[in-house]
RNA sequence: GGGCGAGUAGCUCAGUGGUAGAGCAUCCGGCUUACAUCCGGAAGGCCAGAGGUUCGAUCCCUCUCUCGCCCA
């Protein structure tokens, strides 16, 4: 007998280790089926699970065990990501502990202890997916940092370089001090904070001074001029002379230009080339020239004069000291402004100019864009098209160097003379420096390493194999869907297209599902600073991981936002025992049906009819939905199906059945459950794997249910007299309960039941009076046309059906009126509206056939009903 | 400044051009041999506001307000 309570934890971890194994989930490039594809977006190795991987890889999941299921070749591919920064950083603290900085180490000293720290901590998020059940086929499972993946990015630069889309140079780029890297632009993040507006006296060479108004202070140590806009007539005349910076007594020409904002500050800027983009270009235009005031650290460097060795916070502080007390400083004014922020390390950023390798994106862009346009990719939902656009209408060139140490160091070597070579390997390098110098010189590697996301941007192809041609890329490129979180969009989506177009010619995926963004609750977002983060791992502990797939998958809805609670999660872990008993029930109950029997030739009860016009419906409205990728509309029609039509009706009507005399019927009735059962459990697997293999287990499965074949509609079996039959047993039955319950029949109490009224009355006294027995609790059922219930009987009209329980000592009669009057109040109103849109000639004449007809059945529905609650309350 | 999303029951959220739904919470009644993580019943909504299109709008269009996010 099973236990009577789901227990996941013990289930979950069994079925898991049934799934072990590299080659459990692996695929057959060659087997002939339809391919269906998905790459994982490789999670960071520093990563632990949260619930926004949760929500990616259960739809992934959900989507690859469907599509196996309906007859797919269904490959995902699993990996990892080396995470550049983020590793660095977490292996760097790491050895902070100690004491140690990877400078003590070395460079290939940290190298190896940051592999080391890979090898041991890297491959916890990958058994976090395991846990998840994620069905990857685990023999696929690449790292960025792989050496066929290495080979593809040293490649994909190498001929980048050659095209002219790379190119290496001297630009103003983002730079985090803290993690002492330039960064792309989209991995600074812009907050608005409240900062000062420094007014600042520059005195002219000439007597008299100008005043500046600059929200950074400390940047005047790189003040190479100071310009005015040509039109302003308050200024203009300043154009030409010379103005004195404060503190280091560097000559500054004042210049015109268009880009000064007159009504900004005080109308006149400071240049400062060397780390301001404007004033770089301004700079460019009248020969100022460009000082680099800071170390890589952020602190001032010897160009800084007095300041050289302060942080530039502190170098701050500092200048407005001095310049207050020189009676420089005019004001400070409140001034709110947006400033950016390294995305790793939330340290403020600083324009730098700085040696660089870029891609030249525009000509990249342009193909991905129309691979959108023109409908090769679409988004899901399509409004993201949108943001993708806009962004790479926009886009700038893309900074790929980072001067850190781990990653893919950059294939340029250079030369003594500096003649830069790019290759694919050292090998190559030389070569190439040999035919150049005509003999063999030493060549030196460039420091730096690329982009996490260079790597990333070729994970589809790259991940199959590429550059070789092999049969997974044959097979499986373009990937079918790529399911992924906004925030990605631009760092991953957008440069996946390009790269994929570029290299292989085509897109690396059809389809983009993007997901919404896991929030809590209030709406907030999850953060470590705020305290509301979740682990996805304890909510497993509590509640089971299929529980919380189910929840996912429930509430993956199309807004930008999902609301993740708890209180869900418990909804889920409910239905969890809920399916665990309903099969508990159905197996215990079927334990003796015979093997070969089947259902052909069987006579059917109408609610088995019924429930078959369900299931097959219910298969479609699935099918339907999952295509769709509206989860929680198929999860929302399984649970709701299940329980309130499958436990609620058929499985207490099947006690009738199975309790009673009639083998044969009893037989039919053991064959539908357990048909119902085969189709729900199939139909759940993709939501809750482990639940649903475990009871495939109990019902006799041999393989895993994960190989199974998913439900197939059967439109032979949909039925409408059956779910007419049905529907009004159901509102007999209900409308009898609601009777009994408010106007005080005690619970327990088994009453007689009278149906007074005409057609459906009949049919449920002659073919359903054990059922409405059984299920209204009344001790039997009468069909007495034209019988007038006792004075002060208990009574009602369910539809049409006028019935009453001849009770009268027991009820409150004063309950019995009230509910005819509420009823009838209901009617009245309802068919109010329904006639006066049936009197509107218009309605007649535009309105569909068929909707004209509904309301005219259900305003006549309606009139019965009203003469029947007025005779009632007469009575 | 531009764009996007959200505003529906006390709470968290679904949903649809033709009588508003769920879960939780609340109230009443039940340990009815699958399930008290349950069963039966009840109450609860001018679907943010104002216009427009339509025979008909919570749904489509316009504007406004509130909240959140993205980009500049």
């Amino acid at each position: 007998m099973l236990p009577s309570r789901y227990d996941p934890t013990e289930v979950e971890a069994r079925i898991l280790a049934s799934w072990e194994g590299a080659d459990f989930w692996h695929c057959d490039p060659r087997s002939g089926k339809p391919p269906f594809s998905i790459v994982i977006p490789p999670p960071n190795i520093t990563g632990r699970l949260h619930l926004g991987h949760n929500l990616v890889y259960t739809l992934q999941d959900l989507i690859i065990r469907y599509k196996r299921m309906a007859g797919f070749e269904a490959c995902w591919f699993p990996g990892t990501d080396h995470a550049g920064i983020a590793t660095q950083n977490v292996v760097e603290k790491a050895l902070a502990q100690d004491g140690i900085t990877r400078q003590d180490l070395g460079r290939e000293g940290f190298e190896r202890r940051v592999w080391e720290w890979k090898e041991r901590y890297g491959n916890e998020i990958v058994d976090q997916l395991k846990v998840l059940g994620c069905s990857c086929d685990w023999s696929r499972q690449r790292f960025t940092l792989d050496e066929g993946l290495s080979k593809a990015v040293a490649l994909a630069f190498v001929r980048l370089h050659r095209e002219g889309l790379i190119y290496r140079g001297d630009y103003m780029v983002h730079w985090c001090p803290r993690c002492g890297t330039a960064l792309s632009d989209i991995e600074v993040e812009h907050e608005e904070l409240d900062g000062h507006l420094y007014h600042v006296r520059y005195p002219l060479d000439g007597g008299g001074h100008v005043t500046v108004a600059t929200t950074r202070p400390e940047t005047m140590l790189g003040d190479t001029g100071v310009a005015v806009n040509p039109h302003d007539e308050r200024y203009r005349h300043f154009i030409g002379q010379i103005a004195v910076l404060p503190l280091l007594g560097r000559k500054l020409p004042i210049v015109g230009a268009d880009e000064v904002d007159p009504t900004f500050g005080t109308g006149v800027l400071k240049i400062t080339p060397g780390h301001d983009p404007v004033d770089r270009e301004i700079g460019k235009r009248h020969g100022l020239p460009a000082i680099d005031i800071l170390n890589p650290d952020g602190t001032i460097n010897e160009h800084g004069g007095p300041f050289a060795g302060l942080d530039r916070f502190a170098a701050r502080e500092e200048i407005v000291a001095r310049l207050k007390g020189g009676g420089l400083l005019e004001k400070v004014v409140p001034y709110r402004h947006a400033v950016g922020h390294c995305q790793r390390c939330r340290t403020r950023v600083e324009p730098k100019i700085s040696t660089q390798w870029f891609v030249r994106m525009k000509p990249l862009a342009e193909p991905a864009i129309e691979a959108v346009r023109s409908g090769r990719i679409r988004f899901v939902p399509d409004r993201w098209a949108k943001v993708y656009f806009e962004w790479l209408a926009g886009i700038r060139d893309w900074c790929i160097s980072r001067q850190l140490w781990w990653g893919h160091r950059i294939p340029a070597w250079y030369g003594p003379d500096g003649e830069t070579f790019i290759a694919q390997d050292e090998a190559e390098a030389r070569k190439m420096a040999a035919m150049h110098y005509g003999c063999d010189v030493s060549l030196r590697q460039d420091e730096d390493v690329l982009d996490t996301w260079f790597s990333s941007g070729l994970w589809p192809f790259s991940v199959m194999g590429w550059p070789e041609q092999t049969v997974e890329l044959r097979t499986f490129y373009p990937t079918s869907v790529l399911v992924t979180a906004f925030d990605i969009l631009f760092f991953w989506v957008a440069r996946m297209a390009m790269m994929g177009l570029h290299f292989m010619g085509e897109v690396p995926f059809r389809e983009v599902l993007i997901t919404p963004f896991i929030v809590d609750e209030h709406g907030q977002k999850m953060s470590r600073s705020r305290g509301n983060m979740i682990d996805a791992l304890e909510v497993k502990e509590s509640h089971g991981m299929d529980a919380l797939r189910f929840t996912m998958a429930g509430s993956s809805t199309k807004g930008r936002d999902m609301g993740f609670s708890m209180r869900q999660v418990d909804e889920a872990r409910n239905f969890q025992n809920k399916l665990w008993n309903m099969a508990r029930f159905i197996l215990t109950n079927t334990e003796d049906l015979s093997p070969q029997a089947t259902l052909d030739g069987r006579p059917l009860a109408p609610e088995d009819r019924w429930l078959r016009s369900r299931l097959s419906w219910l298969v479609e409205k699935v099918r339907t939905e999952l295509d769709r990728y509206n989860f929680h509309l198929a999860s929302d029609v399984l649970y709701h199906f299940i329980w309130h039509e499958l436990c609620d009706w058929y499985l207490e009507l099947a006690k009738l059945r199975l309790q009673g005399e009639d083998a044969e019927a009893r037989t039919t009735c053991q064959l539908v459950l357990r048909l119902a059962l085969d189709t729900v459990v199939r139909l759940l697997h993709p939501f809750m794997p482990f639940l649903t293999e475990e009871m495939w287990g109990h019902m006799g499965g041999t393989r895993s249910l994960a190989w199974e074949d998913y439900p197939v509609p059967h439109p032979e079996w949909r039925d409408p007299e059956a779910e007419g039959q049905l529907g009004r047993l159901m509102e007999l039955v209900r409308e009898v309960r609601a009777v009994r319950a408010e106007v005080g029949v005690p619970a327990g109490a088994e009453v007689a039941l009278v149906l007074v009224s005409g057609t459906g009355a009949a049919e449920m006294s002659a073919v359903f009076e054990p059922a409405v027995r059984r299920l209204a609790r009344a001790a039997g059922v009468r069909h007495e046309p034209g019988a007038r219930p006792p004075a002060g009987a208990a009574r009602g009209v369910a539809g049409e059906i006028a019935f009453f329980l001849p009770v009268g000592a027991l009820v409150d009669w004063e309950a019995v009126r009230t509910r005819i009057q509420r009823d009838l109040e209901k009617a009245a109103v309802e068919l109010g509206k329904l006639e006066r849109r049936l009197a509107n000639p218009h309605f007649r004449e535009r309105a569909a056939a068929d909707v004209v007809a509904k309301a005219q059945a259900e305003a006549e529905a309606l009139r019965v009903r009203q003469s029947r609650l007025e005779r009632y309350l007469a009575d």
